[in-house]
DNA sequence: ACAAAAGTGTTAAAATTACACCCATGG
DNA sequence: CCATGGGTGTAATTTTAACACTTTTGT
């Protein structure tokens, strides 16, 4: 089981992943997903609470990407991994990197996050669960800009994205405003519930 | 870790679903979908092959689809559930079921097929392995019109899914017809490689 | 006044859907 | 020649995407 943790810092407007460094068995001293093998029973919510542990985070939520059970992933020998997501406001212990900066991970981490970024990506503005975590209970559309940015890569256009937004149910924009220095402000969207 | 073997039956242009009636355990007597205890290292697409083993049917794919992990799933103990499809042209031993007239089922089976069905849908005509596995090498529009209909439970556009067809790659329309019986013989669609 | 940031308007292209109409075969 | 099944044509609707233009702020 190993999460990909995501965290959005709103002063840098950048995206982030948990990063945890291993200090035992195989890839000891890399950077890895945090992951524990699953215990019998176990349901993958609470499997992914005890990893997300190891870099010190709390997250109340996380949803299940894919499976993987390519049998020469772990040396330690053949083990499923479920990807899941969660996301979170701490910080934690963790080193955190961007999806375009990430280094060389342990295992066949790089591959599974390069496989369930896109998935990650269908889910903004879909998924309104994982969406809202995401965004915070009000955001700019400066932030959901850079959100798709980062998740896909590639920098949306602005006049879509605002009606992307407009049309989410459960979200409204407010006629509150927010200057983040220069240029004009923004306008503060809100999730009703 | 159960699988939904999907079974297309020409002659009745039906799609079916392979159960399993139990002999042991839980729910003996009852219907099921066959699954297999997944054995440590076991890579999903073997033990899917061990879970049709026990329908007598032999299957060379399976993909996977979502993973259950609701404790409560099995009365024996919690148990993950990693669903996964495949497709057959054996009957084995089987008993065969439209999706719309599925019986009672033991555990948590009928959640499991109503939360895959869409899946399943979705990814016909998208997926080109799972479509020409559900296909065959050639086939009739009829046939696509049948399919679709039996999995998203309403007939489709005959005129859209001809369009449908001829925009998918590897699929090409022969110039030979099949007749079958009365009214106009259907054109036969093959795939290519 | 100008650059930076945010927002609106308009249009083009593509995909989805609906429906009317024409063609080929068996009785 | 007509019922049945198969196929084509056309148009409306919606979604996605692109891009030009306007508004608001700080310096």
């Amino acid at each position: 089981m190993d999460v990909l943790a995501l965290r959005y810092e709103r002063s840098t407007r950048r995206l982030r992943l948990g990063l945890h460094r291993r200090t035992v068995g195989p890839f000891a001293g890399e950077l890895a997903l945090p992951g524990v093998l699953l215990r019998r029973g176990e349901r993958i919510r609470d499997a992914a609470a005890r990893a997300l542990a190891k870099i010190d985070v709390r997250s109340d939520a996380a949803g299940q990407l894919v499976t993987f059970d390519e049998p020469n992933r772990d040396p330690r020998g053949p083990t499923l991994s479920i990807a899941t997501w969660a996301v979170t406001t701490d910080s934690g212990s963790a080193t955190w990197q961007r999806f375009d900066e990430l280094p060389d991970l342990a295992f066949d981490h790089r591959r599974i996050v390069a496989d369930c970024r896109p998935r990650l990506a269908g889910m903004l503005w879909r998924d309104s669960d994982f969406t809202r975590r995401l965004t915070g209970d009000e955001f700019l559309a400066t932030d959901a800009l850079a959100l798709q940015a980062e998740l896909t890569g590639a920098t949306p256009d602005r006049g879509n994205l605002n009606r992307t937004l407009a049309a989410l149910p459960g979200l409204t924009r407010t006629d509150r405003l927010a200057s983040t220095g220069r240029g004009r402000p923004g306008t503060v969207w809100a999730w009703t519930p």
